[in-house]
DNA sequence: CAGCCTATCGTTAGGCC
DNA sequence: GGGCCTAACGATAGGCT
């Protein structure tokens, strides 16, 4: 009866896992959902289930669709944007970094270095810029 | 002290809807964060805050992009699939409507609407057939 | 306006059919 | 596996600084 205390981590077991995706997949789109509604905001969330060919998708196919087509007409525009001042450039960076993090191993690294960064954000920009790529990664290793 | 019920609908009120709407994003985020690392699955969430030109973003752009791209590949090719049978059909028109309604405005009259569904469930397919574009849409909004 | 706090509400892990 | 239930945990409205 106790509930235990979620340690964020993968979860192994497949049939708990499944479960327990079930759930929060469907609570993240309540979430979603609720907050389209309170701030009448353009959002959109997609999820594929594990190995699943097609994802559930918030508002709708179409409605995604749509906020999508939005988002990709954006980028080099912001780019360009972004490189006019530091913070831009810096958070350009971060993204950059966040990829390469994803790409080494589990997302849970990749939301702890946005902690971090954040932090060191706040400290000083400028310890930040100085890191190359490959020590930022290995300090998501780090932090885990 | 005493905090309210939630009623779910347009915030009116600018400060009060600009605070949930910060708060309420930050937790759709995090959640979304939290069922990536729980059960390592393909997810990303696009929310553009009122008269914001750049949506956050989950995970990243990069990596929102990229499932984005795996989406947008994917929708004739699923459409012959569905066309196969009459569930899929139906389905893939409760997604049109859904996203008419969304772009009349708010859903209301709620409740009705998911007695209607149960109803109609637990009757046949063909019940749904007698009812209009309007009650169909709310429907198919319940359907989730 | 942005944080911080706390009482309360909503989400969900773990069991049990 | 799919639902349903309940207690525990997590999110957050409202207030204060």
């Amino acid at each position: 009866m106790a509930r235990k205390k979620v340690t964020l981590q993968y979860i192994p077991n497949d049939s708990t896992r499944r479960g327990t995706f079930k759930k929060r997949r469907r609570g993240l789109m309540k979430k979603a959902s609720e907050l389209a509604i309170l701030c009448d905001v353009r959002a959109c969330v997609l999820v594929y289930g594990e190995g699943e060919t097609v994802p559930e998708v918030f508002p709708s196919h179409a409605g995604a669709a749509k906020i999508l087509n939005i988002f990709r007409k954006m980028p080099e525009l912001e780019q360009c944007k972004k490189m006019m001042n530091q913070e831009g450039f810096l958070r350009q960076r971060i993204d950059k970094l966040r990829d390469q993090v994803h790409k080494f191993g589990r997302e849970s690294r990749d939301r702890e270095i946005r902690v971090l960064l954040h932090k060191a954000m706040r400290g000083s920009l400028p310890g930040l810029v100085g890191l190359n790529i490959e020590e930022l990664t290995s300090v998501g290793w780090k932090v885990e």
